[in-house]
DNA sequence: TTGAAAGCGGTACCAA
DNA sequence: TTGGTACCGCTTTCAA
């Protein structure tokens, strides 16, 4: 049914390698043959079978991408920025998602391994890194994105984290919030970075927190406007309830705010809220949301480029490259309070 | 470096095809070889090469999706039903992004069938279906998705648009709004259909409203948020002003809403607004978003096991399939009117 | 400038 | 139950 190469160089008489020949670029054609070769391989719409070129090469010219969640505005932008780098130099995108399951993640990889993808970007949920020595394994270079792994070398793309604590609470501080909670996310390492940017911010204002205003999130992210309502429901009950809060995602801060209006409190009268993410609609919530945005489209164009230039590299050994992305704090109403406020607290 | 059968055959001194056949369960294998084969693929982690399989066989287990905008919730939606329709029959994704660009689509589409993918499923931005003939010349498989065309007999699955029109103004009717304006989108099926359920609601209930309350949104859906609030401004311009508003979708209502509190009027009890998509974070919006579900998810599950019989149907020639799928209506603030507000435009 | 032959990693068919 | 051989569509190498 799909033309090939044989098709064509029997109707014009000449060589398969010719035609093959024209296909490439590759000099050594004349004229004459290179014309009548693009003026048929036009007529009958060839288009060459990439898989046997693969089996050949031993390139797809093809990526593979692992995330968590494909419904996730985070992952979203940078599937897109993924896509627009790899569209310009013709590769192709085999997605999947690992639903934040491990196991999962691991038979995904091996898909896309069998699929033998020139190379691999995963934002992993894995614990341990070994399914990344077996990618290694088969010389496939890999990427991580979002979450990185301590004591492991590897490729990685993604936002300063701890930055990412520290605009966000300084920039609560700012606001004139004093007693200031983290609704953190679980274990993996975005968490733990803004976890610790977080604390920064704190001590280096000379601002000391009871433990309990550090509750923890579930894991699971899809739900993580509900983890969020319910963890900022347990803040509100303490005394002093506090008077900002800072949220490890947007989905989670939405959880919050549902929480804290459904509690008859303002915001950000009563509690500020910052989150993070920047999600495109968070201007449009019932009370627009301060996020920090951490450059999802650019965290997936960067890792392209970087998974590109380790397949250009053809398995010669390139030392691990990560790079670091500055987040930008969005600042809308939830933490939008008046001046008066700021300074009666800068007071005291 | 990748393990290849020979390797394993060997290593175990039997021939290639004894390997091969136990990788495929493929019988009379005895009990002996196949456990030493097995023993011995597992390690050293054998993962077939599926583009050399695909060489042979003819089938890359692999079904490409074409959408405009990966970061639409509708199309990220219809991505993760996909996925998990495929992953389940392992089927692997390739996905790329048109932009709502049909010149990139029939680009995306080249590529596509370069790499030979079992099946397409095209939500496409094309006016005319001639792309689609080729694919068709081709012998690939194909399901189109949300967007359709008139006088052509294609795999469609999607929501009945018409019936969405007419939810989402029957509810506005309900709800007591007798002015009631539609945002459209542009010529795309799912705009039509829409345009043409909310006139039918209308007619319905013998309400007419002047020309100038069907408006058109901006055809980039990207910025579908913009446009709802330019195309909002212009109808709270008019005298006299409606009183409800169907938006063609969620971002085009988001905007209207914005656009209705920036005017310092009220919603639901100025303007009433609906929007279609459902997307998950309409509850959390300024006002709560009424909105009508268009089954993202299913669409996809729909889309992928549909492919998937087309691709086991070995090219049989099969009428080609329409599967309509039921919208449903997901009423909140903003079209929660006071009962008497009904009541009272019900006696005019 | 052109093409013959070998081979990429598998599968299919048929004979041993 | 096992394996030899041809071949999938293309690229690579080298000779003509």
């Amino acid at each position: 049914m799909a033309v090939r190469l044989k098709d064509i160089a029997r109707d014009l008489n000449v060589s398969v390698v010719t035609v093959s020949k024209v296909l490439r670029n590759h000099g050594d054609i004349s004229r004459g043959t290179r014309e009548r070769v693009l003026k048929r391989m036009k007529e009958l719409n060839y288009r060459p079978n990439l898989a046997a070129r693969a089996l050949v090469t031993g390139r797809t010219r093809a990526i593979g991408v692992i995330v968590p969640d494909l419904v996730h505005p985070f992952f979203s932008e940078v599937a897109k920025g993924l896509s627009r780098v790899l569209r310009k130099k013709s590769y192709g995108l085999v997605i999947s998602s690992s639903e934040e399951d491990p196991e999962l993640e691991r038979d995904e990889i091996d898909q896309m391994l069998a699929r033998r993808v020139d190379a691999l970007v995963i934002a992993s949920t894995q614990w341990s890194v070994e399914s990344f020595r077996r990618v290694e394994e088969q010389g496939t270079p890999y990427v991580l994105i979002d979450r990185r792994f301590t004591g492991m070398s590897a490729n990685f793309v993604g936002v300063d984290d701890e930055r990412v604590g520290e605009l966000a609470t300084g920039h609560l501080i700012e606001a004139g919030c004093r007693r200031i909670a983290h609704i953190r996310g679980s274990g993996i390492s975005p968490a733990l970075g803004r976890l610790e940017g977080y604390r920064r911010a704190l001590a280096r204002h000379h601002l000391t927190v009871p433990a309990a205003y550090i509750v923890a999130g579930e894991s699971a992210d899809d739900a993580g406007h509900l983890s969020g309502r319910r963890a900022m429901r347990k803040l509100l009950a303490l005394n002093p309830r506090p008077d900002g809060v800072f949220c490890f995602n947007d989905p989670t801060a939405m959880g919050a705010l549902e929480a804290i209006l459904e509690a008859g409190l303002r915001v950000p009268h009563d509690v500020a809220v910052a989150g993070c993410g920047n999600v495109h609609y968070s201007a449009l919530l019932r009370v627009p949301l301060t996020s920090v945005d951490q450059q999802s489209r650019l965290i997936g164009e960067r890792a392209a480029k970087l998974a590109l230039s380790l397949v250009e590299a053809k398995g010669a050994p390139t030392r691990p490259r990560t790079v670091l992305l500055e987040p930008r704090l969005v600042a809308r109403e939830s933490t939008a309070r008046g001046k008066e406020t700021a300074n009666v607290c800068q007071l005291k």
